[in-house]
DNA sequence: GTAGCTTGGTAAAGCGGTTTACTTGACCGC
DNA sequence: GCGGTCAAGTAAACCGCTTTACCAAGCTAC
């Protein structure tokens, strides 16, 4: 494959003057251009990307550490990311880390290695300061969707107290009483800022928390909590979950106890997936701006990458949509 | 940061005894290795990947070409490559084509400027000839989920035609006699192979086909064609549909124009995403072996990048899952 | 008429590894 | 005691681009 050297040869120069015109650090006059041109053209020139990394020390790619892109959430919001990405040039590698600290830390070499040039982190594991050290010195990262305390790092987040507490309001409008809640891990950001939303609305209303269970995010623990919290006497009429992934779960075994929702059992999920509203019944559940997200995410990693100052913390609001999954306890008149 | 050389000047060696070492490709006494890993430890020395890949010409990473990340499918298909690839410490970059030729061409060319080692590269639109010239001479690629007419590399596919005939078969057995096609892009292999089964399965009863509509495997097409579709008289008692994103459609429709499924209409789908089952009514589909399609394609592609002889071509079986979707058209004693 | 600026470049030193080809000394068999 | 082999390395080229420092010629201003 033809080299810079053999281009700058080829038009009567130095490597140097091609070099420099190719990245636009220098004028050339049209004639000189001219012959730049045509040389590259007649050996096919492509610049080697590697060469130039070493180089410059910079890879033009970013990394994208979720827990799991097979989640819709999490995939929608990579779609997005990888769209703003590809209009600035930039490559996005994605770590499915499943919840696993360690790929999270291994991801986090992989920029100290500079595999890539910044990183947008979210982490679904309850911190115990493993990553907040290994994070310690980095600049070009961004931590998106979760917190981690300590670094100094810009966040964003979306307002999941609000959300939880939009979503136990309504209930309570509804007129439900025994409101329960089934969220993710204990230790991890958004559940307990969903929990304290949820709390929140409670304590606004006068009523005292329901039975709560903390687990995954996942359809599995959804499943497996309901199973225990929709066999205790008094049943809730109501749960509150921290993702739509736990709402199905959670209605799956409802439908196998023979109750029928809403009637038998309302039911709030987080992130309206993009089929929340098709399931059955449709989903009532806090919206989060995905798409929106991820553009500010690129936007933000991209300025910080670029040495300028970004906000430390930006928090996009979220919105209650509002379906068949929530009504008014049966027998009650309102 | 410390180099090699800081390291051998340390350890008293040359840098190539270091790095040799560091590669396996020289066995060194336990006295000289330890004095090389105590340097190594005292300088907290990482090899630049950057300086190495330069070097070597190899990134360990892998491209992944898909059409739309965001569609449930390729995301779990994307999250079975991922875990493959981190496996053997490869990274993997996603590019989302949004059915936007040129940015499939611009994923090759990532692949030529040596971004990636190798390409895994499903495309979702119809062939001319362009992605195929794009291909010519690469032999590091794998084409998955959807072929490309000409260059000579490695495929992986599912059985399309086996799976939309099994579906077309079981809406015949209930009895269905005016049964309708719905699906991507004419000239999409995979578009071709489903309109062949459902085309054969038509013919082994002696059936002609119904009305048949080609665009895209999204929603919002399938909201399209159901529109013009369940409008004409007489209408269709059932729908065989290339994806289930389209089956999604097609029932958002059916219920805006007062039909209830699957009583005035059968449906069925393709791919079996992680929502098929949820969704009102739970639908009947062709399910694609996803986690093992990933799997495969990875260590055929990693294979194909140690220049090993892979399989030229490679078709994984479907099979149909029969849910509530479908039933016998209303009226029709059996 | 000369100091200073602009235009249009160049030489050479990196970036930090890998790899080829070669050296040196010890040992081994006969 | 001599050729051959093996162990334990090394020197230097190379991967291909970027960048710093520098230069020569021509023009301008005073």
């Amino acid at each position: 494959m033809a080299t810079l050297s053999d281009v700058a040869r080829a038009a009567g120069l130095s490597p140097t003057a091609v070099s420099r015109h190719l990245n636009g650090r220098i004028t050339l006059p049209a004639e000189t251009r001219a012959r730049i041109e045509a040389a590259i053209d007649a050996l096919d020139y492509r610049p080697n990307l590697l060469a130039r990394r070493l180089s410059t020390g910079r890879t033009e790619a970013i990394g994208l550490v979720t827990p799991e892109i097979d989640n819709p959430f999490f995939a929608e919001l990579a779609a997005a990311v990888e769209v703003a990405a590809a209009d600035h040039g930039y490559a996005v590698s994605i770590t499915s880390t499943r919840g696993d600290p360690a790929r999270e830390t291994a991801a986090i070499e992989r920029l100290r290695d500079r595999h890539v040039d910044g990183l947008m982190l979210m982490t679904g594991t309850p911190q115990d300061g493993t990553l907040a050290a290994a994070l310690e010195g980095l600049t070009n990262v961004l931590l998106l969707d979760e917190d981690i305390p300590g670094p100094d790092l810009p966040r964003l987040f979306v307002d999941n107290t609000a959300g939880a507490r939009a979503a136990t309001r309504q209930l309570i409008e509804l007129g439900h009483r025994h409101i329960a809640h089934i969220s993710g891990q204990r230790g991890v950001s958004s559940v307990e800022q969903r929990y304290a939303g949820y709390l929140e609305a409670l304590a606004e209303a006068g009523l005292s928390a329901g039975p709560c269970a903390f687990g995954r995010y996942r359809r599995e623990f959804g499943e497996v909590a309901a199973r225990e919290m929709l066999a205790a006497d008094p049943r809730p009429t109501a749960i509150v979950t921290g993702s739509d992934e736990i709402a199905i779960g959670v209605m799956t075994v409802a439908r196998q106890n023979g109750l029928t929702l809403p009637a038998d059992l309302s039911l709030t999920g987080f992130d309206d997936i993009l089929y929340a509203a098709l399931i059955d019944p449709p989903l009532t559940t806090v919206r989060q701006p995905v798409a929106e997200m991820g553009r500010i995410a690129f936007d933000t990693l991209l300025a910080s990458l670029n040495g300028e100052e970004v906000p430390r913390l930006t928090i996009l609001p979220v919105t209650l949509q509002i379906r068949n999954s929530t009504a008014s306890p049966k027998g009650l008149v309102r």
